[in-house]
DNA sequence: ATAATGCACTAACACTCGTTAGTAATTTTT
DNA sequence: AAAAATTACTAACGAGTGTTAGTGCATTAT
């Protein structure tokens, strides 16, 4: 290796993705340059190019990373053993957690995978698809075994994700509210709902 | 007057600013061109110059056409004398009823008002934070008298926003879904949560 | 020690961007 | 009918875009 790592256990690719996630969001994608990211970086622009191969690659590294990392826990919840009303709180949780100690990448999978060229854009939009479906077949479980109250799945799945995606707009207006309170809050709200 | 109007009751100026949502919503505000909204508008582009002053006195016209909608209908509901639920069911089956048929200039307002310019920037964002304010209010008074749950008023209000900006996702996906099933199934859920 | 690799640099390419100037045609006002 | 205003056009501007080529230095592997 040659020169130094900007910080320890990360390489030059890692820092380059970590200070474009930053840069995605505050600008979107579109708006944010390849300059832009190279000053927040240190280096000049061509260099970028010695460590990743498109701008869109860093937007695609983000975003599955944040869709795997979803994906992965919602297996978990899938076949764990707990009732219905319990899973959903984890994930609920899971999301929220994500949301405030993840902020920059989720929200980038959040809202700018638009961008996302074929065929990465519809595998993203599969994945999405897929993940909401079986966020909806639980809760349907859960109204089947009479652990939940009788709504509209597919409505509640809406609800629920699109009410953690927003906490970005509290993130910048209320930074004096602790994540747990917050938390817990929004997990009271959204629960709540489910309950018979 | 000179040429046709492209449509019956519209100068030009409302086509170009039509048609714009439509792209801004697509590509986002960054990536949509001037070039390209020229095209949907049947022009070259320096000719949009005639009727607007600048690409972002779209955007602008767009945000504060949104936020002033919302606004005076907050107002007539303060004033109305209905208890609690009453005024955020109106107020919810508002937000869901604009995001259904005003979608291009409301998911706008929600999600491009990033790239507004100073001063407009600010003074949307003020507006923003009045208006959740005052809906916080709402709910606040509804716990004091009684109508309400006791919960944190700023998350509900998060929650409801959010669950209905949420929709855009929605009518992407499921075009079959009707109308007025979603804003029942929708408004169940997010009253719900506030009832006692 | 020598060869091979890794990485940052400068320069540049081929566009695209929002926007302005200037002009001609058409329509409205006087 | 003459003057004024409206609006669409072509051409072009300067700045900014993602990205590639090519160079040279520093580190690593042989």
């Amino acid at each position: 290796m040659a020169k130094i790592q900007s910080k320890r256990n990360s390489t030059k690719k890692e820092v380059i993705i970590e200070k474009a996630s930053r840069l995605f969001r505050e600008k979107g994608f579109g708006a944010a340059s390849m300059r832009d990211l190279a000053e927040h970086v240190g280096v000049e622009a061509a260099s970028l190019y010695n460590h990743i191969q498109s701008k869109s690659e860093i937007l695609q590294t983000i975003c599955f990373k944040v869709a795997n990392e979803f994906m992965t826990n919602l297996e978990q919840v899938e076949t764990s053993p707990q009732p219905t009303l319990k899973k959903m709180e984890a994930i609920i949780r899971l999301h929220i957690r994500m949301m405030l100690d993840q902020y920059e990448y989720v929200y980038i999978a959040d809202h700018e995978w638009r961008h996302l060229p074929e065929p990465y854009l519809s595998n993203f939009l599969n994945q999405r698809r897929n993940y909401r479906k079986r966020l909806s077949d639980i809760i349907e479980g859960g109204i089947v075994k009479g652990e939940v109250k009788a709504i509209d799945p597919y409505t509640a799945v809406l609800v629920i994700l699109s009410a953690i995606s927003g906490i970005d707009s509290w993130q910048r207006s209320r930074k004096t509210t602790n994540a747990e309170t917050l938390e817990s809050n929004m997990v009271k709200y959204l629960i709540e709902g489910l309950k018979k």
